[in-house]
DNA sequence: CGCCCGGATGTTACCGGTAACATCCCCTTG
DNA sequence: CAAGGGGATGTTACCGGTAACATCCGGGCG
């Protein structure tokens, strides 16, 4: 806009090698550079870069001086050509305003710089069909050898078509296990171990607050609720579905408030449960004396330190991080495809002061 | 591991490209893949491929059902190279467990992939120099156009002469202003609102939880309280410092509790306003009724729904992310750094019920 | 003394896509 | 009817790094 290239057709044979004014691209020195300064050929600077064998000591010094007076960096992109392999693996989320979500990308991310790879991020604008084919689609133009997928198994079955055949992918938290590598938390498991807790407290039963119907998490943290119940022989109370939110949680509490014979609830998530918390509360309803609550996630540095601190199932996302990016580098070594399969995360439950026996004289 | 080969070293003249069975690189389809099929050259499909100019529709259409035959996607190293760009943004950043760093980091994520343009993270393990060192080291291999930094000023300075020269940069929430292109929160507004909002309240002064010294954005919220209350003429109490989590403030709450005189507190941000309001819960002192507080960030979700709700200073991460993107884009198509320069994002107090007139008979 | 060997270094070709240029062919026009 | 023009397509070269092969040289040994 400032000087009178309006077009970038013709700033091509303008930089002089040694000019370091270049106005668009090639600033970046190149071996070739760095071989001229030396007086060696290119291929010389190429083995003192990688280490490789046999190079005089007099030799190596003038190259690594020359790699210094110019600034010398591999350009990757020359690198991935040749090899055909980027060392960078993409993640597919749809949000990371979840807590869940973005630990688990912290995981991953240090988990693959460990191993010298990269992570790019695929951000799903929206839980749409056509914002979660785009990102298939943008996919395959992308510099990936692997990629992980976050996000809910049941939309997902929609459109896994499109996923580029020969692409490496992690899933994680998805009922996909038969055709893809899936890394799951054990959420039925955390679920049951909530749920036994409040039985064992001397609960008749167990209310429970349900995430949205299209989570696959959600699905099975109710289904794992209700199958413990009908096997300890207990009265199944009707599922209230909340949306993951506090608000949610909090609208539900309200009219969970107003329900004599509910003295413990299971909440699929601490967001909902932290709802739960502030309607008993305005309603007059103590917890945990009058009722019991129980969340899920156990949020760090928040779900300790809510009023009562909740009683809650502790999920591993490191450990969820850590696998997803073992199963990536499996596939990516071994070339193949491992054979699909699920691998289950354990959680945990993490008792504090939210839970209580039912108030005497309820029975 | 399970047939013949040990080694990768021969697996190369053995796949005919006929074969889908290729063990190791190269299962991806070419240009050239596609143009043998469509009995055109290269160049053809890569005019198609692009939308060019002038390709008779019969050859065209040949060339589409090749491409969907073969499932050809273009391969991103290729392209990088010729054009001497990534179309790529690189992140660094220490964690991403706080909120504020991970709904920055979607939000670059959002705007980048409007542009086109995908995300790479560069996480640092530890606050450590060598750690940094190690990522700025690292950053100049990766494939990246520009680069957004997303961390302590403090800790940047002194290692912030490794940032290879020819690099695009955009900090966040950083001093550097002088040297680079940064973003920033509107920290010492927010502080201010917050301070002069229990001012209006009728509190005499304001207390401080400070968050940890090395940080630049807690330095600042520091400094525009103390300079509030000098202004007002108000007494400076004491700094206390946490260090962002709930448990610190938890402990200074203990001790605050027993100061008569604090009847207002501005915590640095919302972890350890949390804390706060535990422990003068268990100290038997009233919020808002004995003691007002008030916390910083507005994390979502979770800042309305404590026992009170709390009065917290909102601040906009998604807008931060926004003009990160378009910082660095800037940077990127003008060739050259813009000027350095600092952004203010603003930021504004929301008033929930965490804060109150001081009791009366205080004074 | 000449041959061979091996270490040090240079040369060539290739990865996949595309700009620039070359070619080909058909159709228009003087 | 020949020349010219332009649209469609092919050919060449290059981006930067590196494997494979070629070359060069000095020293040990028969």
């Amino acid at each position: 806009m400032s000087s009178s290239t309006p077009d970038a057709g013709e700033s091509r044979h303008d930089d002089p090698p040694t000019a370091p004014v270049g106005r668009r691209r090639k600033q970046r020195v190149s071996m070739a550079d760095v071989a001229r300064l030396a007086g060696v050929s290119s291929q010389t600077v190429s083995r003192v870069a990688n280490g490789h064998s046999s190079v005089v000591e007099s030799t190596r010094d003038q190259v690594l001086e020359a790699m210094r007076t110019l600034g010398y960096r591999p350009n990757s992109a020359a690198r991935a050509l040749k090899y055909g392999e980027f060392r960078t693996i993409g993640v597919i989320l749809f949000s990371l305003s979840s807590t869940g979500n973005s630990r688990t990308l912290e995981a991953i991310a240090t988990h693959a710089a460990a191993e010298g790879y990269a992570i790019t991020l695929i951000p799903v604008a929206a839980r749409t069909q056509d914002h979660v084919q785009g990102a298939f689609t943008r996919l395959g133009e992308l510099a990936v050898d692997a990629v992980i997928v976050i996000m809910e198994a049941h939309l997902l079955d929609t459109v896994s078509f499109t996923l580029p055949p020969d692409v490496h992918v992690v899933m994680v938290d998805s009922d996909a296990g038969d055709r893809y590598s899936v890394v799951d938390t054990d959420q039925a498991d955390g679920a049951r171990q909530a749920v036994q807790h409040l039985l064992n407290l001397g609960h008749r039963t167990v209310w429970h607050v349900a995430g949205p119907a299209e989570s696959f998490a959600a699905e099975r943290r109710t289904a794992a609720w209700r199958k413990v119940l009908e096997s300890a022989g207990r009265e199944v109370p009707p599922v209230r579905r909340g949306d993951w939110s506090s608000e949610s949680g909090y609208r539900i509490g309200l009219e969970l408030a107003d329900e004599p014979s509910c003295t413990a609830v299971f909440a699929a998530n601490d967001q909902m449960a932290v709802g739960l918390l502030r309607a008993f509360g305005e309603k007059g309803r103590r917890v945990p004396a009058d009722v019991s609550v129980v969340g899920f996630d156990d949020v760090p540095g928040t779900a300790a330190w809510f009023v009562p601190p909740l009683t809650t199932v502790h999920q591993d996302f490191a450990e969820v991080g850590r696998r997803c990016v073992q199963g990536a580098l499996d596939q990516i070594r071994g070339g193949r495809h491992p054979a699909p399969g699920t691998t289950l995360v354990p959680t945990r439950l993490v008792v504090r002061q939210s839970t209580a026996p039912p108030p005497t004289g309820s029975e």
